[in-house]
DNA sequence: TGCGCTCGATTTGTATCCAATCTGGATTGA
DNA sequence: TCAATCCAGATTGGATACAAATCGAGCGCA
């Protein structure tokens, strides 16, 4: 679990304290894209000190760093609160992340190495996996599938950014991220299994289209991909 | 200019103390990019902390902001460094600066109002005044041009984001702009009029092409536009 | 009842203090 | 002469202290 204890293991690696405030903000980011830290909750900065047993100082720091990530917003006076988007940041989010991820998946189709390709091949069969988890229905299965897919999709699209070859491109998808809650996309797939396989299929065609080299044909396939994704977070938002 | 002083005005706004720390944030990227602090040297606390008459807790929660958004690199019991970044950093960037600003230029097309438009008009009397100081040579002129050509370039770029109405991109693409020393393209254009001359006339294109709502033509000339800008900026750093 | 006010508890914001770390130059020894 | 070592000053990192602001409960008053 991300519960508190001492940020990293306070030991073995040469410096550790050097990463105190590092180490504070990938707590704080994974309690919050956990769901852990609730969105639109305050984050107490006495407390979340206590919790790690350090003083209000590196906690602040962490803080003022996540505001700058888009992660939390800081109100004067009052502290830090976990970002609400809302439906129009949501929204407005995906189509950039589309473009970005699209334009990574044409590089990529142009840079990709056999390995990295087999990476993509490889979290196919774990999509399917989740897939069968999710047809068999009761709660354990649920879990299991949910935590397979989440590891084959971040796999499979840190492969294509990391492919690509662009650095800044890279980074600049992981702050993008960053500013969503993690498991929205989950949040729309879960509990239909239709829906999942369809998912799989879609990333299977753009592995294919890497493959082929097909750097046009896999801009397209993605940027249709976070499109129908974003389509379904956003029906998941009007009806449940 | 962007010297110390008291932060903010400390006065008038309601609360101005809140800001203190946005404040520095402000204007420490002001002085960075305008290069009164230089590229690749150290930022101290305790220096920032005198200047502006605070202790050094704000100035240091300021830095971690910066660190955040990737204008200043913090190295553990060393200080923060503002960043150089590489010919790959520069290269890579603009890529990702094409592609970002080319669908915006192409929602654009879709979005601009008639206001927004006149702006971008507007901006060609300013670019052209700024390639007749270029041609009349003196000292004066020179920054005389500079400065028009900042205003209009500030002014042509920031319309084309915000008409184009995402803000999520608009945030993304100023941090990555954040990350840039301001003054590169500037650089690349300074001293040829010829080079200034041919930018005011891309720029005129981008327009049009807006202006009769061709998204896709908008795009194509965008990137090729930041993709020129790239060139030149690069042969200005193999050849000086 | 309902509205506004005051006051105490909580929480944030800034300054200050001390320990840990790094830098650069002087010193020492081969 | 040169390299390794050590020390002093400078600088950062974290904890603590204190001031300012906010929130909310309880009170008074119409």
């Amino acid at each position: 679990m991300p519960k508190p204890g001492p940020v990293p293991a306070a030991s073995s690696s040469p410096r550790d304290q050097d990463r105190l405030v590092a180490g504070l903000v990938n707590a704080l980011q994974d309690r919050i894209s956990t769901g852990d830290i609730k969105i639109g909750s305050w984050i107490r900065q006495e407390r979340i000190a206590q919790e790690y047993g350090v003083s209000r100082t590196p906690v602040r720091e962490a803080l003022r760093q996540l505001d700058a990530l888009g992660v939390v917003e800081i109100v004067a006076n009052r502290g830090a609160r976990v970002k609400l988007p809302s439906i129009r940041d949501i929204t407005e989010a995906f189509e950039v992340r589309g473009v970005l991820e699209g334009h990574a998946a044409c590089l990529a189709a142009r840079n990709i190495t056999q390995a990295q390709l087999d990476v993509l091949r490889e979290t196919d069969g774990i999509f399917r996996e989740a897939v069968r988890h999710a047809r068999s229905g009761g709660e354990d299965s649920r879990a299991e599938s949910r935590a397979l897919w989440y590891r084959a999709n971040d796999a499979f699209h840190a492969t294509i950014v990391t492919a690509c070859g662009n650095r800044q491109l890279q980074l600049t998808l992981e702050t993008l991220h960053h500013r969503m809650p993690r498991n929205l996309t989950w949040s729309a797939l879960d509990g239909d299994p239709r829906l999942l396989e369809e998912n799989a299929e879609e990333h299977v065609r753009i592995a294919d289209a890497i493959d082929r080299r097909d750097g046009e044909r896999a801009r397209e396939l993605i940027m249709a991909h976070t499109q129908r994704a974003q389509e379904l977070i956003l029906l998941r938002f009007q009806e449940p």
